[in-house]
DNA sequence: AGTGAATCTTGACCGATTCAAAATCATTCG
DNA sequence: CGAATGATTTTGAATCGGTCAAGATTCACT
């Protein structure tokens, strides 16, 4: 997780082709955490104008699957991207506006990763999402008492 | 959850109407625990052929919002449906086959609801995927140890 | 049984993502 | 340094899950 200034660098340690519109969509991504396919390439354009859509997607992928970008989904939203891979982190999603903050684990490295009954399975990876309201969201809907669920 | 054997019951108590296509798509989703969309569809069509589609989804969505069922969506899935409501369990999903399994929570009634840090957010849900192989897919992939993250 | 309101049918529509073929570019080797 | 090579990007269209809208139907309650 080193080098966040040197994009080029990140590419060749990953035995990627630096290419303009992977350095593009790295650096876009990194200065935009959580963002959605379509804002980074809005972002992606604002360096590079004239990347295809399909080019985004692409690299998109590639730097996933290189380990470079992270990719979050969280249930009805699209997809998004972060550039803060390597470490277990989960995030706090808002029910109301979609935004996305970090979290970090609470208990130590790996919290969460033995479930009770893995019914076979080989796992690897404990994904956490915590629901809720953003501040300002909650400041806006005066909802009393009605939602509790844990 | 009680009266399972009595879907009608369960769209009274929720204030719904009873109608056929409800009724079916109950039975479908209680049958097929985790199912998508397309599966619940040719579920209810067995039992009841002519339902269209749309139907279905308004349906769906209709018991989602009452609480008779859940929606999950693991990343990269399409949405999945399931019965087993009001208690607070969780999913191992497998990265090969996509096949799901229910998870009882491993400590006590909401591990995980509380992130070190909220950014001030009003959580109320804490979602837990436990990510990793099922028994069929472990044994047919001879992957030593490439993959480890935690 | 009558009535209003909720539900279902039909068919079009949308946005996110992927597919496919041709053109271009980054890297390697002479 | 310049050409060869294969990955990457462009271009354009297609797919897929899901939604929207208008009208016909069905249901719960009186």
């Amino acid at each position: 997780m080193a080098l966040d200034s040197d994009p080029t660098e990140l590419l060749r340690e990953a035995a990627l082709r630096v290419t303009r519109p992977r350095l593009a969509v790295l650096t876009a991504v990194h200065s935009h955490p959580h963002a959605d396919t379509d804002a980074i390439i809005r972002a992606t354009r604002e360096e590079l104008p004239d990347v295809s859509h399909q080019a985004v997607y692409d690299v998109l992928r590639a730097l996933t699957d290189a380990g470079l970008l992270r990719r979050i989904q969280p249930a009805g939203s699209v997809a998004r991207y972060e550039a803060r891979v390597g470490d277990n982190h989960h995030h706090v999603v808002c029910r109301s506006c979609g935004a996305i903050e970090d979290v970090d684990c609470a208990v130590g490295a790996a919290p969460c990763l033995h479930p009770s009954d893995q019914h076979g399975f080989a796992v690897d990876e404990a994904e956490v999402v915590y629901w809720g309201l953003c501040p300002a969201c909650s400041a806006a809907s005066p909802e009393p008492a009605t939602t509790s669920r844990g």
